[in-house]
DNA sequence: TATACAATACCGGGAAACCAGTAGTTTTTT
DNA sequence: AAAAAACTACTGGTTTCCCGGTATTGTATA
């Protein structure tokens, strides 16, 4: 049942990354591979046309890998997406599992377990790279949080704020209101179910926010 | 003009550390090894005794490696103190010499290169070991920053502060009344340098106080 | 086009933070 | 025993935060 095409498409902003991988993926007939380097590309392409599954970078250049990895699943809901990345941080793994990724491998694997993982993750099973599975075993405190969706307006305000600004320094600098700010901030508050500023920055500091 | 008796120490809490330590050194005829397992004991052995060179764990059960090395300093100016560690946090490492160090090595470093290391700290050099190095050799953006001497009771107010109690909250849990938080509190940004809480958590937390 | 969400803006009020001093007590160091 | 440093406590005042609402406008998407 799986012998059928499969359309792949890698988004990384890294060159070496993209060719890396498509040297892994040349000997099989049955993948067809294509790359983009920004997640816009990448939206636009899937509003036109399937991809099967995609090994999603979680740092590109003009959006982050979760916030792209949510869209696609508004978009294309059975694209099957992989995450892809450096550094295996948790908090960032769960966040893109919980905003509809299958799996999450490490750029370092290998090209048998990349493979091994495109097979299992095309049968339908969550999957991770070696290194990933051991990080996904010992669970830490800090998790199972909610997704914490902010708006862009509200990730830049929030970015100030834990810079320190006042209010009333972000109003000036954006040209807004106080009251405007003070909305956001109290709404950032909010969706991150802090109560203050140094809970604000713990938070958003292991959500990749900042 | 070097060939008499080293006295060193080592100060570490990992018994596999320190055997390892000697294991290194026993071969060599001309140094004289001891061992403490607590910031303390070294600190009373020196106030009556001479050491001239010590390895020194940054992560004590009693005390930090970065306060310890300052009491040395206090107490005997003369002493080499080389700092030992498993991880390479740049800011950790500047600190450490900051406050007196002559050097920095990983607990991983070789055999030949931590005899190597003794030496040319005994002659004055500051040395650091192979894979400290790299680290050293690109700078970052954060640093040179004076000392941070913030006292007991600051830091862990500071610790609690950083939690997101208010000054009410903390008062209540060490029995004291807000005006005196308020007052440490007031101390610690000013020692900081830093003019708000978010400030705050980032010095210290990268100044590794938190 | 209707509905949803984002972004904007406003009000009033209480709590907490922040600023600039002063000063007594205890502990540590010299 | 004296000096220094740390810890404690208070006064009085300004600013900012934080909370609870409400409401208009724009924009995307179903």
């Amino acid at each position: 049942m799986l012998d059928e095409q499969i359309r792949l498409a890698i988004v990384d902003d890294h060159p070496v990354v993209i060719e890396g991988l498509r040297a892994v993926l040349k000997d099989r007939a049955d993948i067809s591979t294509l790359s983009f380097t920004t997640g816009k590309a990448f939206i636009d392409f899937i509003k036109e046309h399937t991809i099967d599954l995609v090994l999603l970078d979680v740092m590109l250049p003009d959006m982050s890998g979760i916030d792209l990895c949510r869209e696609i699943m508004k978009i294309a809901p059975a694209t099957i997406v992989l995450g892809l990345s450096n550094q295996a941080e948790r908090s960032i793994i769960l966040q893109m599992l919980h905003n509809g990724a299958c799996g999450y491998l490490l750029k370092n694997a290998s090209a048998g377990e990349l493979l091994h993982c495109i097979e299992e993750a095309r049968a339908g099973k969550t999957v991770f790279s070696n290194e990933v599975k051991t990080i996904m075993a010992r669970p830490s405190r800090f998790d199972l949080k909610a997704i914490p969706s902010v708006t862009k307006r509200e990730k830049e305000i929030l970015r100030m704020i834990a810079d320190g600004k006042t209010s009333q320094q972000v109003a000036n600098i954006l040209f807004l209101s106080v009251f405007t700010v003070e909305t956001h901030r109290r709404n950032i508050f909010q969706k991150l179910q802090v109560k203050n500023l140094a809970e604000l920055i713990k938070v958003a500091t292991r959500s990749g926010l900042l």
